[in-house]
DNA sequence: CGTTACCTGAAA
DNA sequence: TTTCAGGTAACG
């Protein structure tokens, strides 16, 4: 569920927050560890890897939160779908589909909340091999038509198949994915490989500029998502297709088309994304 | 490359 | 009752 933006607004919120806490313990619902360690991080080691130890600080890398610890290893958290992270008193009720808490040395704890538990959590010794599994940050400054021009060569897949590919581009997901090909004209299912030069720079500035508006917004809460603090964001509020089937587009008034691509549930303005039309299949 | 599974609801 | 869900990994 939380993309860039989402994943972003809460560290912010929680870094000041955790950073110099001494983790005290590791509470976690037995039921729910073999997803919760991810298969990478049998959960015996995670309590013991993060148990007594402080976090240094809060990073984020795509849609992963990073908790620098005092060892020099990381814990590394993804929230998928569903997940939640959230700072409470410790003596505060617990939250709806809790799966588990770190308690920190202050009176409060950090509750992870997980309706259909797919989040994980897993701690690395080095996390080289996972920044480097990833694509660059669109916000970031390695980023350019240039670049995405390179990652869409050759490519027979839907321009958005893989702007969502974290190996090509780390952070957007299906809401930003679906704003970023409006703005920039884009048809979703338009085969990457076939985009001109000036679509390919419109996307570049699109993707950026559609995950930094969600940063200014707090992140978008169609359903699940809050922050920090279980407030919501209001991104939600300034989409101009994600889940606006069949009501009219802000720029020219056709009515805002779904469809699917790539097993997502896609959005678009027929008229105001035409390029380029897919190319007819060879005789 | 596209599709399916993972899990549990909420909404249609 | 059925469908759908903001993500990703494992399939074929």
């Amino acid at each position: 569920m939380p993309e860039l933006p989402e994943v972003e607004t809460i560290r912010r919120d929680l870094e000041p927050l955790v950073s110099g806490r001494r983790i005290v313990a590791v509470e976690i619902d037995e039921a729910t560890l073999p997803l919760l360690a991810g298969a990478t991080t049998p959960i015996e080691m995670l309590r013991a890897s993060l148990a007594g130890r402080t976090i240094t600080g809060l990073g984020r890398r795509g849609k992963y939160l990073l908790f620098g610890l005092d060892d020099g290893r990381t814990f590394v958290a993804h929230l998928r779908m569903t997940g939640r992270l959230l700072w409470r008193d410790s003596e505060a009720p617990p939250e709806a589909y809790e799966r588990g808490r770190i308690v920190l040395d202050d009176g409060h704890d950090l509750r992870w909340s997980d309706l259909r538990k797919f989040g994980t959590w897993r701690v690395m010794d080095n996390v080289t091999p996972l920044f480097e599994k990833l694509g660059p940050e669109p916000i970031d400054d390695d980023y350019s038509a240039r670049y995405l021009r390179q990652a869409f060569k050759g490519r027979e897949a839907a321009v958005k198949s893989v702007l969502l590919d974290q190996e090509k581009v780390a952070g957007l997901g299906n809401i930003y994915v679906d704003e970023a090909l409006f703005e920039a004209g884009v048809r979703p299912e338009s085969r990457a490989g076939a985009l001109g030069d000036a679509a390919v720079k419109r996307l570049a500035v699109t993707t950026r500029e559609v995950l930094l508006r969600g940063i200014e917004h707090r992140g978008a809460s169609f359903r699940d998502y809050v922050d920090g603090q279980g407030n919501e964001g209001r991104q939600h509020m300034y989409v101009k297709v994600f889940r606006r089937t069949g009501k009219p587009c802000y720029t020219c008034g056709s009515e805002i088309q779904r469809t699917v691509v790539g097993g997502r549930a896609t959005h678009y303005c027929p008229r105001c994304q035409r390029f380029p039309r897919r190319r007819s299949k060879p005789a």
